[in-house]
DNA sequence: TTCAAAGTTTGAATCGGTTCAAATCGTGGC
DNA sequence: GCCACGATTTGAACCGATTCAAACTTTGAA
């Protein structure tokens, strides 16, 4: 039994036509005959044919392959992200390359240099940790497409979708402004990204507009896992004056926040009001619910490959910067100030 | 600016060398001479050379492209499995094209059937629910190996590797036993996944070779999430004879139905044991601390990429199965039997 | 000095679709 | 019956790395 793969050109023979025929026939260009473009699909089918792009892709440099290099899959919001752009890229036809670079700037390098090889049409990337300006510069050069999302890298002219997390940090921290709380700490803060960076500074923001300074012993810095979360809440009960507020850089901080809140037998949402950012599916779920402030995740998927298609139709069309608006989510995680000036601490 | 791609023949006209030579030192053969290769090499370097792996493709057919078809990449679980498998395969020289069927069947075969086209070297799949076995016996006709990762469909023979769920579930089972429950509940039943049947085989193993019998209204048949967890405690206690330990499907349950257990007045690990498998990262933090089944979760990427190297070198090798041992990890939510004869019921 | 063996290098054929100028077909007008 | 013109179809060149038999160089033993 020989098994040769079967080619173009032996559904060529079988079907009497010349290459160029079938070839106009898979590409569904309109100018074969009906007749002709049934017979050949007929043959194809019996024969069990297989396209095969690499062939085409020598010819005509159109790969369809879109790479995408995430910075963090496990955190919830980007495995979300991931799965969003994965759906919009499908429904365009293209098919989707990940790299999981945890946010190891040369990992994400050598990720991007492999997909060029692969004749990669486009790049989507929430760039990793401290991504070097030149980094990116030297990708452009590539001339490839290249959309951001979520995170950029400043400095860097690329199309961009993401949320305006600048406001959505404000608006966490006025909800809990407008419940009374005046000792609001902040958990998660980090430099090393235009995310951290943009949260912190609403935060900020909103605070200053309230006229309340944010002592540095109410702001912790680290990175977004539960963990952190959970031993944060050590360190701001241990302090002078704990907090009857948290702002956390997300959801997923928060629900460290929550869990270590707990263990201090203090009942988040009566005791200490905790806030989020992203609405992660599991926000709902938590007992409480987590309030916290929704930023245009399934959107973005949708938005990433529009800016991709465009991009790719007009390469010379201006730079565009999609910002998601975002939007507060009271949920049982945050109350009024509790009656009693200050929550007791307890050891 | 002429900007034609640099070829590797335009490489060999610089270097003086023949292509042949040029495409050895590309494959690091060791038959060039040193002096030779370094040349090259640097020449390929000064003229900014970029490697087009779609023509060596079309003539050797190796992709170094693994397919990887994830049923569902927001439950972090999986998104755990996934990020382990993109390190595992990318220090295999690999790169991994993934696809996020979201349960559905029809999208995970078009997906499968794209990488057929992009000539995929591997697949690795955790098959959506109700994945019928025709369909994997059609993508195993394509000649590609294929391994099933945590999850598998019955009666098709492909490499696989999991957990043994069905030992992890027993030794939950075994554990609450040995501390002296004997009215032990079962929450999260699932009859679609090979998981939840395993578990729930295992379960029943446990409690049948320690002769006890369990009635239908202490297991309770929902899907994973918090909310099912926390429900399930109601119509728990809500029975005559309510249970002392209860074995959750996995962690996730195992949140809830604590939630629900505190929520009645029932302190867990000390009037009603809980145990889950999983042992994600939240469930050291929990409040009390969950004991549970830890899964080989890390090491999946590291076997399944193992797997299928091994069987791209010798496709006729026997059919290898890897499943993983649990291990018990005995926290604060387990304890022996209370020592008043039944938990009292409380509305 | 000669020859075999080991070490290197060569270059034309090849992989399988795509492209596009040129050939062919079919139809209607005159 | 002949020609023009649009609609189809043809097929050879091409994309860029790989392959491998053959050719060319050393090296070292006889």
């Amino acid at each position: 039994m020989a098994d040769k793969r079967i080619t173009l050109k032996d559904v060529a023979r079988e079907a009497g036509v010349a290459t160029g025929t079938v070839s106009m026939v898979l590409n569904d260009n309109p100018l074969v005959a009906e007749a002709t473009r049934a017979h050949v699909q007929k043959v194809m089918r019996d024969m069990g044919y297989v396209y095969d792009r690499s062939a085409a892709l020598l010819r005509n440099k159109r790969s369809r392959i879109v790479g995408v290099s995430i910075c963090d899959l496990v955190n919830p919001y980007y495995a979300d992200v991931t799965a969003g752009l994965q759906i919009a890229l499908e429904q365009l036809g293209r098919v989707l390359v990940l790299g999981h670079c945890a946010e190891s700037v040369p990992r994400q390098l050598k990720f991007l240099e492999t997909l060029r090889e692969y004749n990669v049409e486009g790049l989507l990337l929430t760039p990793a940790v401290g991504t070097p300006k030149a980094h990116l510069q030297k990708v452009l050069e590539w001339r490839v497409p290249v959309v951001q999302i979520t995170r950029y890298v400043s400095g860097i002219e690329t199309d961009y979708v993401g949320n305006d997390n600048r406001l959505a940090a404000r608006i966490a921290a006025e909800h809990l402004l407008g419940l009374g709380h005046r000792r609001i700490a902040y958990i998660g803060l980090n430099w090393l990204t235009s995310t951290g960076k943009d949260r912190y500074d609403g935060f900020c923001q909103a605070m200053k507009a309230a006229g309340e300074k944010v002592p540095a012993e109410r702001v912790i810095e680290c990175a977004s896992n539960r963990e952190n979360g959970f031993s944060a809440i050590a360190s701001l009960f241990d302090a002078a004056e704990p907090p009857t507020g948290i702002v956390c850089f997300n959801d997923v901080l928060a629900f460290g926040a929550m869990l270590g809140l707990r263990r201090r037998g203090l009942e988040p949402g009566r005791e200490c009001s905790v806030v989020g950012l992203d609405d992660v599916a599991e926000s709902a779920l938590w007992q409480p619910a987590l309030t916290t402030v929704a930023i245009g995740r399934d959107q973005i998927g949708q938005v990433a490959g529009r800016l991709l298609t465009d991009r790719l139709e007009d390469p010379a069309r201006p730079i565009e910067r999609v910002v998601l608006p975002p939007e507060l989510v009271v949920r049982a995680s945050s109350g009024p100030l509790p009656t009693t000036k200050a929550p007791r601490r307890r050891a």
